[in-house]
DNA sequence: GCAGATATGTCAACATGGCTGACGTAAAAG
DNA sequence: CTTTTACGTCAGCCATGTTGACATATCTGC
């Protein structure tokens, strides 16, 4: 336990640094889904129905495979929270119309209500962490994160994309920050 | 929230902003766990079981209650995997010096052995998006989601940088993102 | 020293949300 | 017309969370 050493063990630190972003990543997932959670219980739904909601919200006329990309989880699971949704007047089907075997799923009013309602404290959150960090940290949280990210999804957030080798930045896209 | 107005619509890049957020921590959490998960299966283990041994290993002699505090489940549900790890031979269980009602927990070799195993592929992971994204970058990403995290468990992360009270108040929230 | 609080464990029952496997139907595609 | 695809459904299993009640050992304060 006693560290008497000359140098100050870049491994030790290192191995510390590393174990400190795992843990960054379980108590921020912890503490960012808690609060959803409670409101969620009060409409008989759980975080899997959280999810569904948001994510239909989110690309509207989503197909079921698509959902299921995202999720990665099995269409029988899927279906359970997904049928709930719809019977209860969250989410509409409807079929495609290139593909008429797709249902594409839509928030209702009723829907969207519950989705701003549920989302709202998590956004009151990461605007508050944001503005305490700055728009530097900003930057690098999402950098990191991005990289984190398994390489399919990574591109859903893709912005200057800093790589330490080809510099070539020929299309800076700041789409969300752009004035 | 004093945003500077005058581009278009920065209400909608706000938005827009804050949903990348949480689907950063999404599909960071979703993949950042999708590994461990399948190793943790070899063992008929479950990610909470991951969650015991890796707090464990983190903190020798925790107690039962410390743990319960981290995890934030009740006892019954920590008992359960608890009682799993004990039994198997992966975690030991030893009466608390000054208080002997506690249940000091310490890894054993096995249960080191594949604490390494699992967070293993987590630390490659962490580790490549660190050396990817730099140095800043890695300080951006600690910075915000230790904000993101509640008070309670921030102090866990809290590093040189002062700044207790509200010095960001006053910080350029969105002035500096230009670059 | 005893009463009450605390740390932990346990039994029992239940809900959520994953999973596999099997099977069905409608529509698209070759 | 046959095969593949998109989606749904039934049935059962497992992991992990919950509440509530109760037990036991130990510490702490009066």
């Amino acid at each position: 336990m006693a560290d008497v050493k000359g140098g100050p063990n870049p491994l030790f630190l290192r191995e510390e640094e590393l174990r400190q972003a795992m843990e960054l990543l379980f108590f921020g997932y912890r503490d960012f889904t808690a609060e959803p959670d409670q409101i969620l219980a009060d409409y008989g739904f759980g975080r899997a129905h959280h999810r569904v909601i948001y994510f239909v919200g989110r690309h509207p006329a989503i197909t079921v495979s698509e959902l299921l990309a995202i999720l990665r989880i099995t269409k029988q699971s899927l279906s359970r929270v997904l049928g709930q949704l719809v019977r209860e007047g969250f989410v509409t089907q409807r079929a495609g119309l290139r593909d008429r075997r797709q249902r594409l799923l839509e928030l209702t009013d009723k829907g969207r209500e519950l989705e701003t309602k549920l989302s709202e404290r998590q956004r009151v959150r990461i605007a508050k962490a944001y503005r305490k960090a700055g728009a530097e940290a900003v930057e690098g949280f999402r950098t990191v994160l991005t990289n984190i990210i398994d390489e399919p999804d990574r591109g859903r957030f893709e912005r200057p994309e800093p790589s330490v080798k080809s510099a070539a930045k020929t299309a800076p896209v700041k789409s969300a920050v752009r004035r």
